[in-house]
DNA sequence: ATATTAAATTTACGCGCGTAAAATTTTTTG
DNA sequence: CAAAAAATTTTACGCGCGTAAATTTAATAT
């Protein structure tokens, strides 16, 4: 940077000032340190720059499962917003694994980053060590909302959404029965079922649940196999099944479709099949899979906003904030 | 780390040397650091560390679209085997978008990594830059091969994967039409074409290929479309379709799902579908899909494998190698 | 034009560590 | 047991930058 500064014919600290921010020095400087740039190919080094700043610009993005599409979609739009605020995202997953969970924390913690967004593993998350690291770094918890995790949480309306669902199945034919995972990964899947439950009791109904066996993240696989149980066992109750989630809601059209049962809303169709989270293949079952999206684009907005201003203002909140966005009906053929 | 040294009753030169590989002390001193490291939490500094280390231990890994599940499990992979080789991985996707490849490989630059893995977009790719990054660094390249790109290229057989599920399904059937995207976004998709057509030929048989319009990365969306106007409008000569992926086949299936034509091998099914790359979802399709898989082990290790081995070799070889391995044909219900 | 304010420069320090060389201690070998 | 080898300690430097304080220069307002 000394010989850059020189080159260039400014100082070196007014060099150091422009690569934290051109905006700060004078215009007819930043012309010149701009001009110098373009034949000398120098960049500061980022490994001297974060030595010594007070803050990094990294911020932490951790995802429970990352080959799955939603979280992929999720994260994709994280990372997009954490970029237009001048951050540099690092993306983690922990691959359903609650030690590397914990791992990627440390790995973020080396770095030192400005803040974390999380959306933890869930029921299997080691919550003291999680709220250790959020202890020493500001960090906003997303998609699964666990208590005392970060300074913030952002999410989805799971009640809202699936009393919407249940409404919908309900006014266009028989009530659902709820299908879900006996031991399910995350909270999400808990407020799910209760305001299933709920739902169905103020609609005067009997609620039914079937609870597909398994540990670990291949729902498809758990859906698949519970499903064509149910289906062969004729132990639904009725001809609607609303599953917990995409995933195992296209396991079970799986199961539905080796079995020769016919999907769909039509007269010709011997069952309906709902799902929720919107999942990015949801589009292509078969068939087309009728779900609740989540308000992908407001989770990812407000997580990341809310996450700049904690650092911004540098102030960690006593009260925890949670905001949740209502999902939205998407009706396709399953149901 | 002076404070922990002195703590420690070691010298900071000593424990600087555990921190950089705990083997290289004696065993009695090691013991000594580990125990002071239980009282102590100290952790060192990343930056100082990089900053003042010829070579840092951080790998990058760019894969042209994460959000397919495809490259999101190469990449789980290869991101394990990079571990524990005991390095850094620094997943980074493109997006679909050679600006951000582009910017991806910036962003490495930057960390100074001692190595990269390479996997690019492709025909859009800007392989100027990306050949200039990889004068910088050590890069392999793996699942697209881009004629100079990296010190050595780690893939797929696309022509011997053809050729094995062109003959199982001529063997098993009529012959198959060929469905491919009629601007491939990497260099894969034309060696599976010629594979076909060289095959047919040496079979006597005649091609016929199909192509699906559209630019970018929503293949099962083009899959469908495509496949749908050839349903329609009768324009597939044979009963059975060879796609040449599986997320086109996704397509594919929903539109044949669509239109009420049965798939699969049975007597009363009306048509046999082919993908390629056994995609993590090719399982849960309706009907599940016969398609041929990478050989993901091999490719992810050796990849891995190939590229440790440059760095610690510290040369870098005018050859370039490629290695490429077998796919394997994976019979499911589709044909 | 002068006074005021803003920006740039000069000078200097230190971040936390890797690393090198020489001196010392400990371990291994014969 | 002495000699050789290996490991550790001591001492010292520098990596490339952020940042602070005091000073000088340039831009803006009066």
């Amino acid at each position: 940077m000394e010989d850059f500064a020189a080159f260039s014919g400014i100082s070196r600290p007014t060099v150091s000032k422009y690569f934290n921010d051109p905006n700060s020095v004078r215009a007819r400087t930043r012309e010149k340190i701009e001009r110098a740039l373009q034949e000398c190919d120098y960049r500061p080094n980022v490994y001297a720059i974060n030595q010594n700043r007070k803050q990094t610009r990294n911020v932490g993005i951790v995802v429970p499962y990352l080959a799955d599409p939603f979280f992929a979609e999720i994260a994709r739009r994280v990372e997009t917003h954490v970029i237009e605020a001048g951050f540099l995202p690092i993306i983690l997953s922990s691959h359903g694994d609650p030690q590397l969970e914990i791992d990627n924390l440390e790995t973020l913690r080396a770095i030192k980053p400005a803040g974390v967004l999380l959306a933890p593993l869930g029921r299997k998350s080691n919550s003291a060590a999680i709220e250790d690291f959020c202890d020493a770094v500001p960090t906003v918890n997303f998609d699964a909302n666990i208590e005392g995790v970060g300074e913030a949480f952002v999410g989805h309306d799971n009640v809202q959404a699936t009393t919407v669902m249940l409404e919908y199945l309900t006014r266009t034919g028989e009530p659902p029965v709820f299908f879900e995972m006996k031991t399910p990964p995350n909270p999400n899947a808990n407020k799910r079922r209760n305001a299933y439950l709920e739902g169905m009791e103020r609609l005067g109904l009997t609620p039914q649940i079937i609870q597909a066996e398994g540990e670990g993240w291949e729902l498809e696989e758990f859906g698949y196999q519970a499903g064509r149980r149910a289906i062969v066992e004729k132990s639904l109750s009725t001809n609607t099944v609303f599953c917990s989630n995409d995933r195992l809601a296209i396991g079970f059209l799986a199961a539905a479709y080796e079995l020769g049962m016919r999907v769909g809303l039509g007269r010709d169709c011997a069952l309906r099949v709902a799902g929720h989270d919107n999942h990015p293949f949801s589009r292509y079952t078969c068939p087309t899979l009728t779900t609740i999206s989540h308000n992908y684009s407001s989770i990812a907005s407000t997580s990341v906003s809310t996450m700049i201003s904690i650092i911004e203002s540098g102030r960690r909140e006593g009260k925890r904030e949670a905001t949740l966005f209502d999902g939205e009906l998407i009706m396709r053929a399953s149901a």
